[in-house]
DNA sequence: CTAATAACACTACGATCTTTACAAACCGGC
DNA sequence: GCCGGTTTGTAAAGATCGTAGTGTTATTAG
């Protein structure tokens, strides 16, 4: 292949290239006319005219043939992206729960399904889990495996190049798990296994908090602090897929930060761990002394992870996710004093409007993203599961 | 404009796209036939030779008659990229000097210059040492300024958006100083000012000891200690030019790090401030108890900032650059222990092969990006200076 | 000097987009 | 109900560009 150079452009290529233009923009806005795909792209008329044909007949889009309309002149035939031509399936396996979402081309959720899981079930018993999620949701929305473009599942710790949580990772036995072996036998989409941070701040920048900043970090905040980087709009992994994963330095206090929480005196012994944190957050907003310092002392040990993130990228905007992020009220603005006393730039801080949904919802548009990349970057052939890799 | 969607590709621009093509092929080789350009572009010979021909024609390219060949059959014509057609200049105002370079548009150093200054000058004097700088190296080379395509300035601190250093610099009197604006007078092409690390990270990318790596970390190592990123194979300058300015937190001991071979026990009292830490790395070579014990402390904080960082990213390379990388042979083998026991993924460390040019060599590159967005991402016009902004 | 080789030069062809022109569909007013 | 105004759909002509194929030219090897 030719290397860095670039290649060279003839005919039918440039007619794909167009095609491509038209498809995406299509896609970026509600049915449009010929008219006006034709002032969006610069092309003419009858050019848009054609290409747009081609797509209906390749399966790429859809018309809709002139109802009443309102304005003057002939009424126009709309065009529209066809996002129900294919399907992608987003996962979220995470320490208590496996959640399963099934979207179209437009990464509209179509269905979901859940399934709870111990949180210290075995990886069999996880797995299985897994399997009955992506196996149940599938079957409700009366879709078959074989039917999935793109497959891409959520996990806790950082990802390498082979799909494993190899270098950490919290849940019992999940280090030596080979998600994606698992997971090729039933698909014969791709499928990507990605960090549940790198996952959350795709969501949050694609229909989140962050929607409007092209340069964020993502705190995952909850038992364990995590953060998931975008710079540039694009998701960054690192060369070993371990960006974001501050927490393990020592002088960063992330892994001391959440048992301020836990370790709360006054805590009930009828309130499990896993519910310590929202009973002092609780107890804190109705003015208890010790939860109150126990939550100043959690975001003074939070801020310092958070500044280093910060000084080191100089982010536009910072976002307050993960379980913990029911209780920004009392996090974001300690939260920005303390970042204000740290750093050089103060990034604006916000919370996280997505809910427990995140990691699937990223997972969704990391699939999509994929997508994008194999479809749109090559030819644009007919719409069609993929059978290889 | 249009917005995201992209532009469609008329007959002219496929034109252009190919012209733009053929010129990328041209410059990343070395001149090269017709042959050779169709071979690597997969245009047609046809195609390349009228292209290469116009390109002659616009001055983008120059014709090498073939002379005595060694191959059989006909001897090509070669096509070559016209590295003289403009020059770009890269200036480093450091705290003891101004060093400018002017280099042709293949980045070739045609001519440098140098002049001291004082470190506490005032920026009066600064300036005018810049001034001189740029004067003298321009005219050395025969050239005006109204030759020059692209300026970068490097310079001490984070450059704002404006151009400014306003956050904060160690060069007395410089945070109120707006070189963008006395540079405006003086050249009609674009003028960037940048940070010295990020500049010396593009240079070590570009030709030093990066030149094989995406995702790095360079450390600008000194009595002051910075960082520069490159992420994906581009600089990375944060949302308000601040990313790597991790050295602002006091957890990460940057700031105290100098500090600890400044004032090292046993350095004579002849010996400057600024030399103190040459001496104390040469006497740690003669084994002196002190030095080895301060060059110690100096790596583990050093270390602290590095390993942030290094977590932070997951960079495929670590590179200790900066003034007192010549003392890389103490600093490397212990740095490299202490990221092993502070971090998940250990990144490969190198030291820089750039010498005290690095700075004002990524300036070169700098500006030479600058010009590949600017010529090549839109018209490929005839080349000359450009007169506006 | 001839054959082989590889580059150059030219022509015919096909694909694509644009421009221009005209018919079709719808609205509003008389 | 009919007619002008407006916008869309469609067709034909013109222009540009890259490809394919053919012949010509320059050099080396024998």
């Amino acid at each position: 292949m030719t290397a860095g150079a670039g290649t060279g452009v003839d005919l039918p290529r440039l007619r794909e290239l167009n095609s491509l233009t038209i498809v995406r923009a299509l896609r970026d806005h509600p049915p449009s006319t010929v008219t006006e795909l034709s002032q969006r792209t610069g092309l003419s008329r009858p050019a848009v005219d054609l290409i747009a044909q081609n797509l209906v007949a390749a399966g790429w889009a859809s018309v809709i043939e002139p109802g009443s309309s309102s304005a003057v002149g002939r009424p126009a035939r709309r065009y529209e992206f066809r996002s129900t031509a294919g399907h992608v399936l987003g996962v979220d396996v995470g320490v208590h729960k496996v959640l399963a979402l099934l979207a179209d081309l437009n990464g509209d959720v179509l269905q979901s399904h859940r399934v709870a899981v111990a949180a210290d079930a075995n990886p069999k018993e996880r797995l299985a889990a897994l399997d009955e999620a992506i196996r149940k949701c599938l079957a409700a929305a009366k879709q078959k495996p074989a039917d999935l473009w793109a497959v891409t599942i959520g996990v806790t710790g950082p990802v390498d190049a082979s799909g494993r949580t190899s270098l950490f990772t919290p849940i019992p036995g999940w280090q030596q798990v080979d998600l994606p072996s698992h997971l090729a036998r039933r698909f014969s989409c791709p499928v990507i296994v990605e960090n549940d941070c790198k996952l959350a701040a795709l969501a949050e920048r694609w229909k989140g908090a962050a929607d409007d900043a092209s340069d964020v970090i993502y705190l995952l905040a909850g038992m364990r602090i995590g953060a998931g980087l975008i710079l540039d709009g694009v998701l960054r992994r690192g060369y070993g897929g371990a960006a974001g994963e501050i927490g393990a330095l020592k002088q960063v206090r992330w892994l001391a930060a959440p048992s301020h929480l836990e370790n709360c005196p006054g805590v009930p012994a009828s309130v499990s761990p896993d519910d310590a944190a929202a009973w002092v957050f609780e107890a804190a907003r109705q003015g208890d002394r010790h939860a109150k310092t126990a939550v100043t002392r959690y975001v003074k040990d939070l801020a310092v992870g958070a500044a280093a993130l910060v000084l080191a990228l100089d982010p536009q905007l910072v976002i307050y996710g993960g379980g913990f992020s029911r209780s920004a009220d009392l996090v974001l603005d300690p939260l920005r004093a303390e970042l204000q006393r740290l750093c050089l730039r103060v990034p604006e801080v916000r919370a996280s409007t997505l809910g427990a949904d995140s990691v699937a919802l990223g997972a969704i548009r990391l699939a999509l993203n994929e997508l994008d990349d194999r479809l749109f970057s090559t030819t644009l052939s007919s719409p069609a599961a993929p059978s290889g890799a």
